[in-house]
DNA sequence: ATCCTACTACGATATTCTTCGTAGTGCAAG
DNA sequence: CTTGCACTACGAAGAATATCGTAGTAGGAT
């Protein structure tokens, strides 16, 4: 039995929102997101993702010259997870008081309102 | 205009909480809260809550020998820099998305779901 | 006055996080 | 073959985190 990946850091989690979002990638593809919106180092990035490859929270083909790296859980896992740990660490259990603060900090629109009562209904349906 | 306190860290939300939940208090009164779930230095207890005065997480009123600890802010003020930091983070800003993670995080009972309908409700009245 | 206890202050350590520079290597172009 | 480039490996350093031990002090009890 292999142990979770620990919780990503923000800099861990910043890369995994490339992965997820491009889908597997070289260090050259991960970079290139990350310094559009920010000044960054390649070799920070490299060194980062070879340390989440340590951890277990991206997985690394070799068989490249250029590696391909690809988040080990998908989004949902690693979503539930970081949202249950501040579910628990700071709102005591109460997802009520943790959309609450989700609502109030920042607008929500009609839509969006709109698509969490849904949610709640296929929530309760089982759909999801 | 000072700045606003940083990202409380996990130790530091975990003392938060027992202010909240029990309000202003001596280390004693923290120290004996957090080692009752677990095992934890007195000093660990002290130290910590120094660090947080100096960044501003908690103010201390020094008028007596056991100095008194208060959050500086209210709950729902640091709960809803929490929710919308991991909204940002790690949800792209979808409150559905949040919501969803939390809510698979564990069962949801009818009781709370019934009380998340609500929650949307008074949020579009502006009852809340 | 002396002693004991509870308290604060603070240094120190180990660990993690984040970043970056340097060194080494394989490969392709000339 | 030689050169240059892109890539990996890795050490290092600085900041933040978390924890604890020691030293010093105030104040009440004897």
């Amino acid at each position: 039995m292999t142990t979770d990946p620990p919780r990503p850091t923000d800099a861990e989690l910043e890369i995994l929102t490339v992965l997820w979002n491009r889908g597997p990638g070289t260090v050259r593809d991960v970079h290139d997101a990350i310094a559009a919106r920010k000044p960054t180092q390649y070799t920070t990035v490299l060194k980062t993702l070879q340390i989440m490859a340590a951890k277990g929270l991206v997985r690394r083909d070799e068989t490249q010259r250029a590696h391909v790296y690809e988040a080990a859980l998908p989004s949902e896992v690693t979503r539930r997870q970081l949202a249950g740990d501040l579910l628990t660490r700071a709102f005591s259990g109460s997802a009520r008081n943790l959309m609450l603060g989700a609502l109030s900090s920042r607008k929500a629109t009609k839509k969006e309102l709109a698509e969490l009562r849904k949610l709640l209904d296929d929530y309760e349906k089982g759909t999801v």
